[in-house]
DNA sequence: AATGAATGAGGATTCATTCAT
DNA sequence: AATGAATGAATCCTCATTCAT
């Protein structure tokens, strides 16, 4: 059995081959240390069939954090949680799928023109994961006003930021399950502050 | 003899233009985004004249992280203040000079080999840093074990990351002086926690 | 069988839209600015149609020329005219159908190996054209020579293209009309000189 | 005498050389057909040095046809002739620098927004060259509308343009000192026409 | 009669860097 | 202390064309 070299035209499957040789690649270097040259070798597929697929590298890496992001919801979904144990799950989420973050967060911190439907894909993405972090604190803790509980929600989105960045540049001499669990009771004294 | 004195103060000149001009454009792009020709062109010098004054780029990042990192120490410098007065007080340097610890996260968040001093000189930095935020909390908790104070640290120093990157994307919308009081506030609980 | 039917018809259809597309790009571009993809995108068929109705690039733009040539001859078909109404009636014709000429005489232009049938076609036609100028000019002025009769075919076929590059260049501010009409004159003048 | 395979850095004479080779490649193809390899096959200098000289492909052909016209007008240039003469002199210069009318007819007849600098060098060498045409129409038959001078001169430019075109065309079986000797004679007697 | 997918070669342009002056 | 010129490798992307269905 010879490798078959040349397996019928598969459009969906070839697609798939693209995205995720343009995750590890893109989640290694970022947006401008992506060649679609390293794409296609990683992938197999030579460079003017990754254009076949997608419009240019811009929307290429748009799809990569859209595929991303939708992995890592289903890593972190669940209903009926209360606070603590949903930035617990974030983190563990995190650790699971750390391309998405990593590769959204280089792009944000980025400030240019260009690469624009990357970039508004993971804001928005951004966007959806802050307003659900926010309902379930709305959910906990009811008495809180409307900017309390945009604060709180701010604040542990910052805090999955920061030990995601943190555990980037320690590795494993960072321990993340302390921190999330740290962030998790203090969000319950934070939002007594608030509320008084 | 005035002409030699007049030479050299140019070369002193001219190696803080470049520096200028690459953490503007370093700032905006990131690493790879960065081209020697986009800094000679906004700096107004030859692409050969920056490499005279520096190696190679990898260098002239470096460079730029060590000047930016000074100006930050010298904005948050302050001796003697209580933690939650610290904290507000790097969330003020934050804003201040920000293309610091931008670009520092992108090269953070990177993964590859090379750029190896720009990056290392960034760690550097932060590794500085979270020793001295960790001093602070020694003094002010001072029956706090020494794994409690390195969370708290980096919980601090996780907490500052994030509210920069929630900064940078949401602009003035996010109120970066409630989010700094807030943390404050809170480790003092997280302390009380975690020396129980 | 109607399916048949409709779908032969469908071919005719088909193989009309891409020749509308590509006259219209060639037109516009010349052939190398032509590229099948652009020929797609403008008549709404894939690539790969436009392979299956036309053998490659040089044939498809051959045979842009010949249906254009024929469109150009329905144009200024007329029997039985003196030799300043045949130059007048080339003048509207040319403005009435440009895709032609201008396409005809960039291939022209090009000194290059390949592109064989497209530029052979335009040729070809130019030479039934001269050869009608010229038995038109004959039947008006028979006692000129060959030789002369062919210098004023030339010289009324140079004119043509002349006049055309004009408008094209100088656009409704170049007044075909008068130039056509003095060149009729001339000619008479012209054939005087040459029979003397 | 080994070649110099380095010779010291001399802009002038690599300018130069570039410009000669793509006023080879561009005569014979056209601006599409000519590509920054082909230039630097021909020139010997490596593609990012032609680089260094032009801004980019559009500039490069600009400056072709810019230094191709001086050529031209040194070659025809000339005082106090009557109008025969001029047509003459205008068609021996053709047959000597040939590239400059070529390409800027294939640029002339292209219909395209880009490759801006090149086209309007065109269109302004063309402009001047028309208005001297005009002052020689005008000087020797004073008696002339500026309508009927300007008429002229377009009927000359476009007879060297057809002229030309035809010699491209048919080669050395187009005699091209009768066709100009033609037109001069019978410009006279369209003036005549004009002035009556 | 038609088309989605694939492909290698080549397109223009920019890259970081070096070197002679 | 500085710079004009050069350079080979890499960049993103488009090209004409083919092939299996």
């Amino acid at each position: 059995m010879s490798t078959e070299r040349k397996r019928r035209a598969n459009g969906e499957e070839s697609r798939r081959r693209i995205l995720d040789a343009a995750a590890e690649v893109a989640g290694e270097r970022g947006y401008d240390g992506t060649s679609i040259a390293q794409v296609s070798a990683r992938c197999g597929l030579p460079v003017s069939s990754i254009y076949w697929h997608f419009k240019d590298k811009d929307e290429l890496i748009a799809a990569v954090i859209e595929r991303s992001f939708e992995q890592w919801l289903t890593a972190f979904d669940a209903e009926g949680e209360d606070v603590p144990e949903l930035v617990v799950r974030i983190g563990e989420a995190l650790v699971a799928t750390p391309d998405f973050l990593r590769l959204g967060l280089m792009l944000a911190l980025e400030r240019r023109p260009h690469e624009a439907s990357a970039r508004r894909m993971f804001l928005q993405v951004r966007a959806t994961t802050l307003e659900r972090i926010a309902s379930t604190i709305r959910e906990h803790a009811p008495e809180l006003g409307d900017e309390a509980v945009r604060l709180l929600a701010l604040y542990t989105m910052a805090a999955v930021d920061g030990f995601f960045v943190a555990h980037e540049i320690g590795g494993d001499s960072v321990d993340l399950g302390a921190l999330f669990a740290l962030h998790g009771r203090v969000l319950v004294d934070a939002a007594r502050h608030l509320s008084a």
